[in-house]
DNA sequence: CCGCCGATCCTCT
DNA sequence: GAGGATCGGCGGG
């Protein structure tokens, strides 16, 4: 059981919310560069309000992607009917499919018309391990629930299988299924930069921000090229 | 611990 | 057509 932790601080922005997990980031807390609002996002918690009983992570590893001028971003060659939601306004969730078989969320960031966002990479559970673990069976500890961008989703039932959140759903909500929630911002000093995980291009660029020591957090894991298809061919 | 490989299908060129 | 912001299993050092 562990119904999560007791502690409902006074909270309650305006009327809703479940006190319980504390008040959820405001519009404006995505109004900066991704790479500013990646850093802030560790410590805080996403809620999934998706199958029979909340899950709730703690952030532990994300990633900042900056639109147009970031060569490493899905919306790098402008708008297409995948990425649109990142070129809108902040605060927003953009959930994409990939490898066949696995799905992963960003959080939009900026004014609507610029195209910033950030990958949920890895967090710690906190609530609703039971659930999560069922969504995760092939995870042996608890610390790989969540420890990588699939697996975070897989966690929370973002999913298509589980019906999960689309992309454009509002993570600023009180009552939607999926939510951001202000958490505990991670202390500076504990926070870790390094090259963004498995990307071709501008695969130096340090935008990976992790918790320094944290065991939930994924293993770094450069790219792979592409295995070359022997020139068959004459 | 590290590296390689297959699975599986949507998206953009 | 080709490849991808991944994962898990397997084999070697």
């Amino acid at each position: 059981m562990s119904a999560g932790r007791g502690r409902a601080a006074g909270v309650g922005p305006s009327g809703a919310a479940p006190a319980v997990f504390g008040p959820t980031l405001g519009r404006g807390f995505f109004d900066r560069h991704p790479a500013e609002v990646a850093r802030d996002l560790l410590g805080r918690c996403l809620f999934s309000a998706v199958g029979p009983e909340p899950v709730v992570v703690r952030l532990t590893e994300v990633e900042a992607y900056a639109g147009e001028v970031d060569p490493a971003s899905h919306a790098f060659r402008g708008p297409t009917v995948r990425n649109e939601v990142m070129f809108g306004e902040g605060g927003h969730l953009y959930r994409y499919f990939i490898y066949g078989m696995y799905w992963c969320a960003n959080v939009v960031t900026g004014p609507a018309g610029t195209a910033g966002g950030v990958l949920l990479r890895a967090g710690e559970v906190v609530a609703g391990h039971e659930l999560a673990r069922l969504r995760r069976p092939s995870a042996r500890k608890e610390s790989d629930l969540a420890a990588g961008p699939a697996k975070l989703t897989a966690a929370l039932g973002w999913n298509a299988v589980d019906s999960g959140p689309r992309s454009g759903e509002d993570l600023c909500s009180t009552t939607g299924p999926a939510r951001l929630l202000a958490g505990t911002p991670v202390a500076p000093e504990q926070v870790v930069a390094g090259p963004r995980v498995g990307v071709a291009a501008a695969k130096e660029v340090p935008w990976r921000f992790w918790v320094d020591g944290d065991p939930t957090v994924s293993t770094y894991r450069r790219h792979v090229p592409k295995k070359t298809p022997g020139r068959g061919v004459d």
